[in-house]
DNA sequence: GATGAATGAGTATTCATTCAT
DNA sequence: CATGAATGAATACTCATTCAT
């Protein structure tokens, strides 16, 4: 019975989690307006009223959705805003390597760009929310780390130094053709993300003949 | 009268392809289940019935719009699989060049992509068709100049030669960004495109000091 | 030329019955309110609007066929109406074996039963006015014909002289059960229609004052 | 209050029931393509929403309604089925007689008919389905006993032994009259009943040797 | 809290009818 | 006359949301 009791309380304390994690699944299938409630209960194990116990509408669900996906993200990301001195080649060389794996790591990460993508018309202000919290605290710590080894003389001081998303661009185009073509598309990450911080690095670097590279 | 008397065939020949572009503009809007053909019918100044002349239903119009943009796409890369001589870093910087700025060059371009994503796991099978009519020749194309291009040592032999999608992946992350934050993200796209071509460029030479960059 | 002109004018004479043809056979397979009049059109060889250049709606054509018919069925039904003198046994049996030959001859007989019986509620003054013109006029002789008989002794004098509909009821029994079963129904209508009349005869001989009846 | 609070389990119970009858009326009423569902929903008391949570589709009420109705024959019937010894005239005749009486009794099963004739060739399985289970057992039944009826002299061993739908014809003939004229066609249903079983067990008795069948 | 019956606004699709050619 | 493009009223069906239990 107390058992029964704590299961019941945690299971209660979970529930929006729950929810939230089958709604994820289900938008990111068919897409906000695509997606019925009920499918998302019956995912969730529960039925369609229960939903509307902790959430006040499908756009509520959808948008509590977006946040805690960027809570996790904001989580994951974490080691990569640690401070560690001066950048070297090999520090902006294992920048890259994490930034890749990390967003690259989840398929859930891909089936997010795909809700924010789909859905940024009619959530703009979501968008707006999840690339202040997410994406942009990123790209401004790589911008900074960037303009700090321009200025040591480690990368060539080139315009790059300002586009800090051109640097994510592979791990996006990635995302994308996955998007796109899913397992119809087959590659091997690893060497992928090794050959995009190759090309990048090898384009960040200064002319200099003693480039290393696997 | 005499404008009406030309109307009547001239209409019949440009419906579908006037159908077809208010589809687009509404489908990009608001996602394929969103979209209500009503709408669609309103922008191409007809009524709904007149749609279903034309069209045998949403998904093939759909189908069809999608096809029609790949069209269009096909018409837009045309120059670039025209032949010329042995790749120089000039042709190289030249096809880049091309290539970002025709796939820039026209919001329509950004917005298919966004239909392509949401709708990927509705149309699959369009999606790989338009992969392999639009994407795959580009690809194909830039691959087989690359390897052309490291056999006679205009850059250099890496892995990268085997992702022309890398290459790519500027011009894709550019359309991202702007199908997740449209204007509120201002970009100079002239610069950006200057720049990745830049990196890029720089990425691929052989370790060499005579590196020219505008 | 002169052969063309006679041609297209014969059509155009045609045209009405053609689509009247046409239309029976649409209305019979799917009701009143299921039938298309595009398919009628198609199966009568024209298009759409030739329909409307001939009859005012879709309920003028159902009229319109239901008019027709019962023209076609006066036709067939007029031997019946001949004058032939005081009624033998062998004359009403003549009678009941041509009126049951006369409505289940043709299939047609049939389908314009399913459709009085389906659009009865929807068409109330059609169908009266098919009862006062073609079935009233039959069961009317019938009636004379027994009472006749009946005065000079040929048949019992029972209360069946007044519901001739009682002896066509065989006829009408069969032509519900085909177009409930349609083929699935397999029947050898010769010796059905034997059966039937020399049950009714049998039923409507004098005699046999062993019969008791209440 | 206390109503309300019983109210909503037995609503629960009884809605299906409540919109088969009210199915019922309007599709009789219509035809199955004419009818709107939104007109049954009014007439059940409910809304349209409310049909789609009991029934799958308008088919599948219209299908249930049928069968519904087919239980109800059968139940109506019952007594029919009943083992009586060796028949006799009497017996015969009250076989008839509640035979006829039961499928004039009500209202409805002339209704049905009208829609198993409106609607069989959209629902032939259905339509064999309601024979099979409703009026072919009683046509056997009925066969057996007039076979038997006739190897022991009670009355003739005619052809008529094989056709039982000939015997059922008159109340069929009234059905059918009835689905035509409604109201229009005024009858004494008792006298007609009668008359009708007076002419059959007439034709079917046997003696009268100065018959001359062919 | 959890349920699921009931609701009704919303949308794809059909088709009789019109009318310019 | 014949055509068939265009119309728009009509209708099956869906699904977010409510609320009595």
């Amino acid at each position: 019975m107390a058992l029964a009791g704590a299961t019941r309380a945690r299971r209660k304390a979970e529930r929006p989690n729950e929810i939230l994690e089958a709604a994820f699944e289900e938008f990111a299938l068919h897409g906000y307006a695509a997606t019925r409630l009920e499918d998302v209960a019956t995912r969730a194990g529960v039925t369609k009223g229960t939903i509307y116990v902790y959430f006040e509408s499908k756009e509520r669900v959808f948008e509590a959705l977006v946040r805690e996906r960027g809570k996790v993200a904001r989580e994951r990301m974490a080691p990569f805003f640690e401070e560690r001195g001066d950048p070297t080649i090999d520090s902006i060389r294992a920048d890259l390597d994490f930034l890749f794996r990390a967003c690259t790591g989840d398929q859930r990460e891909q089936e997010l760009l795909r809700l924010l993508i789909s859905e940024a018309t009619r959530f703009p202000a979501l968008v707006d929310e999840h690339f202040e919290t997410v994406f942009d605290p990123i790209l401004e710590k790589l911008k900074e780390r960037l303009q700090r080894a321009a200025k040591i003389g480690t990368i060539r001081a080139a315009a790059v130094i300002e586009y800090p998303e051109l640097l994510m661009s592979p791990a996006l185009a990635m995302h994308v053709c996955r998007l796109l073509f899913a397992e119809r598309w087959p590659l091997d990450t690893e060497r992928y993300i090794e050959t995009s911080v190759d090309l990048l690095l090898n384009g960040l670097l200064p002319d200099a003949p003693q480039r290393t590279r696997k």
